[in-house]
DNA sequence: CGATGGGTTGAGTCC
DNA sequence: GGGACTCAACCCATC
């Protein structure tokens, strides 16, 4: 009898998941797709699920917000006699200068949407406030559960955190599943695949890799069979619904615009994407071209916007994969990666195989891709950024949007994180992540990271003396200026003249638009093309001292 | 190893 | 109005 190595096994194109640093076969799970992986499973590791003893299942919910193609749910409710559907509210997060007010909504929307969908199976979500180690211990002393399901994670803290519990739940006997789901592939796979080499950094190689790899596994046709939760299963533990945003502590006071347009959930979020492939005939779809959408466009926004769905898996990544596929199969003429829609889950699943990989993903030191570049701080020009208050009008109403919708457009990110990195302010990309980490209700850890990496030129582009003006750049798109009066009532009576600089609007035309310099809106915090030039200089500087 | 070609999405100018 | 060229000469992957 061969077994074959994990490596072999995935060449062989089977999707083996398994523990994050222990691959002993006996823990190793094949997804059975087909009977023949069923059949292998069997005989050799005798580790199908069905083999596997019905008992307590704990599904920790994290990600992964959602019924459809949920592998974590599918696999817990063939382990379950009983079922325990869980959230843990960890304190790390439930901190409003972490995470910000539209973030935190979103997320609980989705996990009331989830509570919804698991009501007609009469089971519920059960939320736990508390430190997730502690509060599964707890959970074990009085549920008894033999199975603890969740999916892998990926950023630092998840890992940390998720190492803790396995270590934990090892020692009370408590069998642990790590499924994936939140990426097109597993990104163990991946890694497989890489042979040991180092993962790509250019979208042109990782595109080379997916095609030796093939196309994503299919999301799960058939629905899971949930099986209903009762009170007397809870038991003593204390459990309380999906909270509403002003029951959170910290959050009870925020004054926050309820102006976002997206709202949170899984219901949402599929027909949304219905309402993507629907849309002129299929037509948008294959037409779609990241680089000739409009950042400046609101009602209804140039793209997809199911990126905040996506990001709390609410929506899976892969059946939008395999519905965009399905679309893209009915035309001969279509856009393709990386300007396509399935390039932009191409980029997705890049920077998540990225931030999987490489240490200190998320900042400058010890970041082996990251080049270190002699980045200034100064508080008063870091706060105008953060607040709107540079005097930009494009910058001050894309700061606005950030904080009422907790969304921007792909550019206006590129154009904000430019002027705050090498463009104008000079100030280190880590300060300018932590803002949309806390803001942005689609801000995903490895994603966020290396886009702000991407802008200021710390990785993967290269092109400093490409800065966008903050003047000339949205005048492209948006010549009378209407997102700006829309973000910043202010600015409303600016003729479209002075709209983008409205320092060299007379002193009459100011009065006249009741908006005057220095009172109503701030003179600009840098002369734009003095700091340009300022910085391409040092830029140089820094591209050609390669010790700095 | 050194040469080579490519890089999702700038801005201004010229025709 | 749109395409080509230039700015200055980068990194990275590949062969």
């Amino acid at each position: 009898m061969t077994i074959l190595s994990l490596h072999q096994w995935r060449r062989c194109g089977f999707h083996v998941t398994g523990f994050y640093d222990n691959y002993s076969p006996s823990c190793i799970i094949l997804r059975t797709t087909t009977s023949l992986v069923s059949h292998i499973c069997e005989k050799y590791f005798h580790m199908n699920t069905r083999a596997c003893p019905k008992g307590p299942t704990v599904i920790w919910f994290r990600k992964s917000l959602r019924i459809h193609d949920n592998p974590t749910l599918q696999l817990a409710t063939q382990l379950a006699s009983q079922l325990y559907p869980l959230f843990i509210l960890d304190p790390y997060y439930i901190n409003p200068e972490k995470i910000g007010f539209q973030r935190f909504r979103f997320m609980l929307e989705c996990m009331k949407d989830l509570d919804n969908s698991l009501r007609k199976y009469n089971s519920s979500l059960l939320v736990i406030y508390g430190e997730p180690v502690t509060v599964l211990e707890n959970c074990y002393r009085t549920w008894n559960f033999s199975y603890l399901c969740f999916e892998k994670d990926t950023d630092i803290y998840s890992r940390n955190r998720d190492k803790k519990v396995l270590e934990r739940m090892k020692e009370l006997g408590v069998q642990c599943f790590l499924e994936s789901g939140h990426t097109l592939y597993d990104l163990d796979v991946l890694v497989g695949w890489l042979n040991g080499k180092s993962p790509p950094t250019q979208m042109t190689s990782f595109l080379k890799l997916i095609e030796q790899v093939g196309p994503p596994p299919k999301p799960i046709e058939i629905t899971c069979n949930i099986p209903p939760l009762t009170i007397d299963m809870i038991g003593s533990m204390k459990v309380s619904n999906v909270p509403e945003i002003h029951e959170i502590p910290g959050y009870e006071f925020i004054a926050v615009p309820t102006t976002c347009p997206f709202q949170g959930g899984e219901s949402q979020a599929l027909e949304r994407m219905q309402q993507v492939v629907k849309r002129e005939q299929g037509n948008w779809v294959v037409t779609f071209s990241k680089p000739n959408t409009s950042p400046t466009s609101l009602n209804p926004p140039s793209t997809t916007v199911l990126s905040p769905y996506i990001k709390c898996g609410a929506l899976s990544v892969r059946l939008f994969f395999w519905e965009l596929k399905k679309v893209e199969d009915c035309f001969s003429v279509k856009t393709k990666p990386p300007v396509s829609l399935i390039g932009q889950l191409y980029w997705r699943e890049h920077f998540y195989l990225l931030g999987y990989t490489i240490p200190h993903f998320d900042r400058i030191q010890d970041n082996p891709l990251c080049k270190s570049i002699p980045w200034e701080y100064r508080q008063d020009w870091f706060q105008a950024w953060e607040e709107g208050q540079t005097g930009y009008p494009f910058i001050d109403a894309a700061m606005t949007q950030l904080k009422q919708w907790g969304w921007l457009h792909h550019l206006t990110r590129h154009v904000v994180a430019c002027f705050l990195t090498r463009g104008d302010l000079w100030i280190s990309w880590e300060k300018g992540k932590e803002v949309f980490e806390k803001y942005l209700i689609d801000g995903d850890w490895s994603i966020n990271a290396a886009n702000w990496m991407w802008l200021s030129c710390s990785a993967f582009f290269t092109r400093y003396f490409r800065v966008y003006s903050p003047v000339a750049f949205p005048k492209k798109y948006d010549p009378h200026g209407n997102f700006v009066r829309y973000f910043l009532p202010v600015l409303r009576n600016m003729p479209s003249k002075y709209i983008y600089e409205p320092w060299k609007a007379p002193l009459k035309v100011q009065k006249d638009a009741n908006c005057i310099l220095g009172k109503d809106y701030p003179f600009p915090i840098v002369n734009h093309e003095e700091m340009k030039k300022r910085n391409i200089q040092k830029m140089i500087q820094v591209f050609q001292n390669k010790s700095l």
